[in-house]
DNA sequence: TTGTATGCGTTATCAT
DNA sequence: ATGATAACGCATACAA
């Protein structure tokens, strides 16, 4: 239960200059002698330097804010990971927002008054005042799912796994397709470039289209309203949560529809039958935004880099016919 | 883009001394013309006061850690978002630890440097150097779930949790049950209490006892195992991804068994059959640990404080005979 | 090698 | 009501 020691108090014990020890802390020139004396002080009262006064000083701040919209979301947490993983020097200042824009709004004002030095936004949905307040912030910001040329980014190609499940689909030679997703407006992204490559390959089948909510319950309640009319034998949702949904309905009404999944989360394998989804690597993808912003940081580009990650289909249970 | 702009900034542009503006923006007594003044460059500017260099100077740090040993936990998730909704001044630095003894230790020292003014560690698992680490930590500290002494915690009340399970195991007169848990030195909670009413109650069944992971996949292999050389008619998991585990093991064998688990957490209703599951309010907790330590470090109270939360049992598909 | 002095942005004390 | 000044804990340019 020590008590917080500074520099002043060290360099008083050991009757040095308070700039002694802090040349002893940064490896500067001391001599034996006096490195000994501050050795044990240092480590009798476990000495931490204060890191709101390093950075004060400093002002090169090792603390970099993240914004997350949902936690309940196996492609958030796993960018966390991957995040966590790449990080080697800085301090990270998660906030979670909820999906609330009011929310997101005051953690980034937050984050501006903590003096962060790099935003990390695991977004999907950049309102106006948002682009505006992170406009206004003078550090680095890299965000994630958004083709937003105002920012470095990190994409998903939903364009292409619409383009790959639509193929996928077609060899299914489906006779009635149900396809659950949500409005375009709500996340562009998922909304519409999942879909363009589907719709396109499926034009001459028979497709129905709902839109619904992110979460299973939802979904399912929206499926069941056309499942309890409809017999399907394709359902494509465009998250692996809404698929799920379909699925629940669609056992609830006794029909044994294949279903396709977008999204990486251990839900693909925990419901039964296993999901056929097209997934990403959000580990890596996380990974690949902290490296971006920390190279955006050291050589200060002039042009908002812009990278695209690759997914790929993994076939499981859900579209085979004997279960 | 504009530059952070600083106190003496405004003060010079406002033709006053850096303490005057210092005053405005803490409501302290401005004539009406230089509060104007200061006004409109404050907005113009939109001016944030430095988060650091106010925390150093007050020696009051409106940040609190938080430490979180796992995302991929529903109940961690919820007990994070309880923290947000109480919050309503600090801001959380979150720290995750993936259940990392070494990145924990990490993280308390990361904590300490920030010299953030309370900790709230959403762990299970407290080992002597990290029990140590903390307590040579001079703030509150807050944990969740282990009854120790040592420090303030909010405890879910496992042991009446494992007495209703019994009681309701009983009541289902089950001729041979699988139980899946954890040793015990890796989670007290867990691995012990839970069980104790469980085992109590079952005394005179014929009851085999598994210890797994907190995984579904290993979960399901480790009952695989037993369950392809048994048939069980009631399995009770410590967790409900055990159970999940089990779920599909028992799915796999084609035996129909009824199931129980332990945890709130969205999975229950997304298998099939829905999960009969004892529940607790994880969201309730969360809350509860921040307002204890708000009044920790308001009121400073010698002795450490303990709070013990009541969950309920919800029944579901899973402990029914028709599905 | 060591010490003195100054500043990072803020608040607080004490004159004026 | 206002301003000069010191202090928070640290790092550094410069002098000794």
């Amino acid at each position: 239960m020590e008590k917080k020691i500074t520099i002043a108090d060290i360099a008083r014990m050991a009757n040095v200059a308070k700039s002694t020890v802090s040349r002893y802390l940064n490896g500067g020139s001391v001599s034996e002698k006096t490195r000994r004396k501050i050795d044990t002080i240092v480590s009798d009262y476990n000495y931490q330097p204060n890191a709101l006064a390093q950075n004060l000083k400093l002002k090169i701040n090792h603390t970099v804010g993240v914004i997350v919209p949902r936690l309940d979301s196996t492609a958030q947490v796993e960018m966390l990971r991957g995040l966590d993983a790449a990080n080697d020097e800085d301090t990270f200042l998660i906030v979670n927002t909820y999906q609330s824009v009011a929310r997101e709004l005051a953690a980034i004002e937050k984050l501006r008054n903590q003096h962060v030095s790099g935003l990390i936004i695991l977004t999907a949905n950049i309102t106006d005042d948002i682009r505006d307040a992170l406009k206004a912030f003078d550090v680095p910001v890299v965000i994630q799912g958004q083709d937003e040329g105002d920012f470095h980014r990190v994409l998903m190609n939903d364009r292409q796994a619409g383009d790959i499940v639509g193929q996928y689909a077609m060899s299914l030679t489906p006779k009635k397709v149900l396809l659950l997703t949500i409005p375009e407006q709500q996340d562009w992204s998922i909304g519409h470039e999942r879909f363009t490559g589907v719709y396109h390959a499926l034009a001459d089948y028979d497709v129905t289209t709902i839109h619904t909510k992110f979460n299973i319950d939802e979904a399912r309640n929206d499926a069941l309203r056309v499942m309890s009319e409809n017999t399907f034998d394709l359902v494509i949702g465009a998250t692996d949560r809404m698929t799920i949904g379909a699925l629940q309905a669609g056992i609830a009404t006794h029909q044994s529809a294949k279903y396709i999944g977008f999204g990486k989360s251990d839900l693909s394998t925990t419901v039964t039958p296993h999901l056929t989804s097209f997934e990403y690597d959000f580990y890596e993808t996380g990974k690949l935004m902290y490296n971006l912003l920390k190279n955006v940081r050291e050589n200060n580009p002039s042009e908002k880099q812009r990278l695209v990650f690759d997914g790929q289909l993994v076939e499981r249970e859900s579209t085979q016919n004997f279960y």
